[in-house]
DNA sequence: CTTGATAGATAAATCGGTTTTGTTCACGGT
DNA sequence: ACCGTGAACAAAACCGATTTATCTATCAAG
């Protein structure tokens, strides 16, 4: 059906080697009269080469996959934006994969990226699958996490500095005139992914550093489904003894999730409760009272571990052992942790 | 390096074609010993077949793709989730891509792919590359586009009833007492893809028939950058006659941008102007004035657009000639339009 | 005792390229 | 006239699978 490259060599009165060699710019090895006509013929027929035959042979396929956690968070997608321009400039061919966050779901991912040889990912794991993974290194296909760090995984990594994130957040609540301040988090304990552990720790160590009141049960790890998130609000704020006056979200979802909450208590931010973020994302200054964040700098990191991984895949970090590489977060200040940020 | 399909059947003592037979599970070929000793010799070498070699011979890879204006576009991600349904439960496997609205990009991703041997894609285009799409579609590689349909290229398509959004939207904005409405809608006159222009023509047709005043200037047709889109407001506002009540924008982009503007100039929705969008979005209700939108069903058309590809892949459509598949929007009423809406 | 199925495998061709190795021929030097 | 050399191309092997044709026992039927 489609044309082949013996097509093009018939048509051309040449052989398939010659024509191979012309597709492969090696026009050393021809006359320029041939090297017109095969040209010539190549457009006439509308010709493409078929990539599988050629990465079958030359056992690269020229393309990189980004193995994600989800593409409805903002954060993920800022990453990619990253991850694609590199893949441009470099001439690498890019593809993405929606793990939602399923471990199944990222091994099936996994798995059919290695047996379609690509040449190598990165990935924003669900860290269940981390044999998977460190094999697949081992074997030839490298692999550079980011967004989350598996210590057991000895890969390149990119992230961002948590506990520096948590530390700029808790000043800047201070700095606000908080003393009380909740954290909350999904749920890390069982989970072998760092970044809400390290969250979840720092906030600890920062609290106690600074001389805040630290109650364990202020650091509140739970889903962030309506009616669990309400209970814990409901608990936080009953009883004698002091409240709360700010709550600082983990991650965007909780984040997010704890706007929606206030808001449909009546609470005004920052008034009745300051909030803060981790994670910036697009409409966080749209919202009634513009929430400030500590947020990554996604792009880079994407770009980043992108070029990590290239790197990597082009031998050119031989002797390099895997590194674990922090981003610094910077503070968005908008207005939901008091007035100065107006 | 990789184990290969020869390096099992060394292993065994058997020949390639029996392993290949097991590992398309035609077990009527070969003894019980046989099918348990390959089995056996797979699972100690860790075999992965290789898909490239498979799908070389095959003429097919089990795989579409999904090339997208914009992966930052909410109506796009959830049109994404509904392909991902789909190939997920029939075995297909699904890649992304994104254009990023530009026509080049565009371009590059159907070539790659092609060359790729994908089975089909499904696409929300740019409309740029009709030629690209139309030869793709003819020589054997289907296309099915959704969200947006190009009249001159003869593929399936699936989209919204743009002509009953605007009609929704309009009888909406009437039952709260509003006759003066301006209608913004980002550059088509341009533009090859339809949703734009049928909106924007639409709208000025309902306004007729509806008996609305219509202006041909109160239907904005420009970017969406704050500084226009604010010289353009003042346009409409300035001046002596009637003024617009209500603003609809034509798109999710175009609405955000509306909205943003309209709270930099302190304006209150709905009190100083009503707004109502086309498309819905995440954090639409979250906002200060929660929005009111024509949603299109994103899902259902990613599901059902992946599974017209599909069908057609499987050539389950031979007679049937491409069509176009109107989905119907609905109203998702919340705050922005007036007060009955609470 | 020959013939014909049949089960259980295998060898060889094939997919569409790349790469290695050969071949042919012209030409310059001696 | 002979050799060596390089330019220009071709033949063949190869990549790792699938598929088709072929082979070899074994056993039943005639």
């Amino acid at each position: 059906m489609a044309v082949t490259i013996n097509d093009v060599a018939r048509a051309a009165g040449i052989s398939k080697s010659t024509v191979s060699q012309y597709l492969n710019g090696r026009y050393e090895f021809m006359s320029l009269e041939t090297r017109q006509r095969i040209k010539q013929v190549i457009e006439e027929l509308d010709y493409r080469p078929n990539a599988l035959a050629r990465s079958l042979k030359q056992k690269k396929t020229h393309t990189i996959a980004a193995v994600v956690s989800s593409i409805l968070n903002p954060f993920i997608t800022n990453t990619i934006r990253g991850a694609e321009d590199y893949c441009k400039e470099t001439g690498f061919n890019l593809i993405l994969c929606n793990a939602d966050d399923d471990p199944k779901q990222e091994l099936a991912y996994i798995q059919t990226l290695q047996s379609k040889q690509i040449d190598g990912i990165i990935i924003s794991t669900t860290g269940r699958n981390n044999e998977a993974l460190r094999t697949m290194n081992r074997t030839g296909t490298p692999v550079v996490l980011f967004s989350r760090h598996v210590p057991e995984i000895e890969v390149d990594a990119v992230t961002v500095d948590n506990r520096a994130g948590i530390g700029l957040g808790i000043r800047h609540l201070m700095a606000h005139g908080h003393r009380n301040i909740a954290f909350f988090v999904l749920p890390y304990s069982d989970s072998p992914v760092t970044p809400r552990r390290e969250r979840a720790q720092a906030f600890r160590e920062y609290m106690q550093e600074y001389g805040l009141p630290f109650h364990e049960e202020w650091l509140v790890e739970c889903t962030n489904e309506e009616e669990v998130l309400a209970g814990q609000l409901d608990r936080l704020l009953q009883g004698p003894g002091p409240h709360p006056t700010a709550v600082f979200g983990a991650n965007d979802l909780m984040t997010m999730s704890l706007v929606r909450l206030l808001k449909n208590r009546r609470l005004r931010i920052p008034q009745d409760m300051a909030v803060l973020g981790f994670d910036d994302w697009e409409w966080a200054p749209y919202l009634s009272t513009p929430i400030t964040v500590v947020a990554q700098p996604s792009y880079e990191m994407g770009r980043r571990a992108t070029e990590r991984l290239i790197q990597r895949i082009r031998n050119q970090l031989l002797g390099v052992p895997p590194t674990l590489e922090y981003y610094q977060p910077t503070l968005i200040v908008r207005r939901s942790c008091g007035e100065s940020g107006e």
